[in-house]
RNA sequence: GGCCCCGUAGCUCAGCUGGAUAGAGCAACGGACUUCUAAUCCGUCGGUCGGAGGUUCGAAUCCUCCCGGGGUCGCCA
């Protein structure tokens, strides 16, 4: 049997309850490869241990006799019939049966659930965390946005993302860098520069015409211009531009960036390394890149045809340093040189994508926005160039925000440099509200944002929904603290007798919470954190669901106060259930509150 | 024209990398409050999964070709 094949039989994830099954599975299958049943070197990768979608057909479920049906040479239904007679014999597992076409279908026995509920009050903070990423260290690169002005909406979206996948990579096993690579060289910094020597002239007291086109004409960059004053007073006015152009620019630059990370940090996001680009050109690493992509045969001097479709009317041919991005799965190779012999803005990609391969990370991911698709390819190729294929380099888009106010289309100029920025959402609807709905749909899907709809608390509101939730369960124990006894309260968890959670809604609550951490794995391995906050919606729907049972039928409170064993057990399940809530909101950046 | 993403109920979207009779919410209609917070819940209605082929025990999911929407296309970052 191969090693390891099996979901479940490489690392196992602490109380995941379809890894602890499929581990059954594989022991069956195991012994009946030693029966001869299967064959010796069967291939078990197909096998999956999973929740049926139609609760019905039970608590797990296994796709095993008919992946291996061909192998076995036998009917799925026969095969299945032989693996259910091994895991019948297992304790933990009740009412295996075969169903539709090879199915075997089992419910766990009352000790399992005793042992994931109790695992999930002892394990607390750490329930549904694992090694599965083996330590292996994984760039996340975020945000990202250049240096020339305030975050706006539009980074507001990439910025929760990556936050919130770098927290789930870490919290699955992987060792996460949090970067952000800042755009500090070229032609954009320049106008920058030359927005705010404008501005200083302006804080001069000397007349400024219209920002040129071209500059940046924001607002935003009066105060540079005043605080260049009070540092320089008027000796930049009497250099000449290549004098004063580096100080304004650095300057410039230090400033946004500083206003950048404060913008950052008001939406709980902080990297680890911010990484200019400039350090790139000016140690040499660059070229030092270039040499060695030229030894190994990666760079040839050459001219690219022309784009087809609709040609450039400006078009000539022209020989360029060309890196053979095509050998590696890219439509054209790409030029890392411009015409005036200066690097292109990719060259200094790749050389960064070095930097990070030197650092020993395994895995590269870029947050980008849905217009840098056309970029990938390129950077796919250079990370497979430069790490002999070893690094993987997954890039994940996120699509457009609109924004809206009562249905109504929020309208902006960029042009006029009118931007709604990232800043005023938060200031306006706050940080939290802001990281829920942004994982609200997945990344590649264009997202709404209702400034009038994400501050209403209704069942339409997602966030409210699930930070209600939260905020009920501590209603129940601040009850509790008043109706119960104390020695109630202070009850070894070791004794609460779980077998009381009888009712359906109670049971599907408990397997939503078995379910976690099997989700949480899914969406690390996907990179897709949003499966966090739709898992979240869920869990809290089956909560708010039992609890309005309890209106109904008063014996499904949770609260009894002439059952007092029946009250610890379902006080159980709602410290679970909170410790779940909790959990997977820490990952989101959201923080769960006390009462609404 | 090339490449990338999307197309699932009237609307907004999930769909756990191939599983069983495709799911939520909103909207529409009908119910449940002397409350452990009704800011919630329950039920009904609603889909040729854009179209056509193919792969196999099995396809919304994988492959090919179309249709429609968005993004992008040598020296900008």
């Amino acid at each position: 049997m191969r090693a390891g094949a099996l979901q479940g039989e490489g690392r196992r994830i602490p109380m995941n309850l379809f890894d602890d099954v499929a581990h059954k599975v594989n022991a069956a299958l195991g012994a009946l490869a030693e029966e001869g049943v299967l064959p010796a070197a069967v291939d078990t990768a197909n096998v999956k241990v999973e929740p049926p979608r139609d609760e019905a057909h039970g608590e797990v479920s296994t796709n095993a006799a008919m992946v291996l049906a061909k192998q076995a040479k036998m009917p799925p239904c026969e095969l299945a019939e032989k693996i259910a007679e091994k895991l019948r014999a297992d304790a933990d597992l009740t009412d295996v049966a075969v169903a539709g076409p090879g199915f075997i279908n089992m419910r766990l026995a009352q000790p399992f659930w005793n042992r994931l509920l109790s695992a999930v009050l002892a394990l607390g903070d750490a329930y549904g965390c694992s090694d599965m990423g083996g330590g292996e260290k994984v760039n996340v690169e975020y945000v990202s946005a250049n240096p020339t002005g305030p975050l706006h909406v539009g980074h507001t979206r990439g910025a929760v993302f990556g936050d919130a996948l770098a927290n789930l990579l870490e919290e699955t096993g992987f060792d996460v860098t949090r970067e952000y690579y800042i755009n500090d060289a070229g032609a954009q910094v320049q106008a920058l520069a030359r927005s705010v020597y404008l501005r200083y002239c302006e804080a001069l007291g000397l007349k400024i015409e219209k920002i040129p086109e071209g500059l940046y004409p924001g607002e935003y960059l009066k105060p540079l211009g005043q605080a260049l004053v009070m540092e320089h007073h008027y000796a930049l006015l009497k250099m000449e531009e290549e004098q004063w152009l580096p100080i304004v620019r650095d300057f410039a630059i230090d400033m946004m960036m500083v206003m950048i990370r404060d913008d950052l940090a008001a939406l709980g996001i902080t990297h680890e390394v911010f990484f200019s680009e400039r350090t790139l050109h000016e140690s040499g690493a660059i070229e030092e890149t270039i040499r060695e992509m030229e030894q190994q045969g990666l760079i040839y001097t050459g001219q690219l045809p022309p784009p087809k479709g609709k040609p450039p009317e400006d078009w000539e041919p022209r020989d360029q340093l060309l890196f053979r991005s095509t050998d590696f799965g890219d439509d054209i190779d790409r030029p890392l040189k411009k015409s005036d012999g200066s690097y292109t803005y990719f060259a200094a990609d790749v050389a960064y994508i070095r930097e990070k391969l030197r650092r020993g990370h395994m895995q590269l991911v870029y947050v980008l926005g849905a217009d840098h698709g056309g970029y990938v390819k390129r950077l796919q190729a250079a990370n497979a160039a430069l790490s002999g294929g070893k690094a993987r380099l997954i890039a994940r888009l996120c699509q457009l925000v609109k924004l809206y106010r009562g249905g109504e289309p929020v309208k902006m100029s960029k042009r006029a440099g009118e931007f709604i920025t990232m800043r005023e959402v938060v200031d306006e609807v706050g940080a939290d509200v802001v990281r829920f709905m942004m994982l609200t749909r997945s990344n590649d899907a264009p997202l709404d944002f209702d400034f009038e709809k994400v501050k209403e608390q209704s069942r339409d509101n997602p966030v409210f929904y699930v930070q209600y939730a939260h905020a009920r369960i501590a209603s129940v124990f601040r009850n509790a603290a008043q109706e119960l006894p104390e020695n109630l309260l202070q009850a070894d968890d070791d004794s609460i007798r779980w077998e009381l959670l009888e009712d359906a809604a109670e049971h599907t609550l408990m397997r939503r919470v078995g379910e976690y951490p099997r989700m949480l794995a899914a969406a690390a391995r996907a990179h897709e954190p949003h499966r966090v906050a739709f898992y979240l919606m869920d869990l809290a729907g089956d909560f708010h669901a039992l609890w309005n049972k309890g209106k109904e039928n008063p014996q499904l409170r949770f609260i009894l106060p002439d059952d007092p064993e029946r009250t610890q057990a379902r006080l159980g399940l709602l410290r679970a259930v909170r410790q779940v809530l909790r959990n997977g909101l820490r990952i989101l950046g959201v923080a769960p509150v006390e009462e609404m």
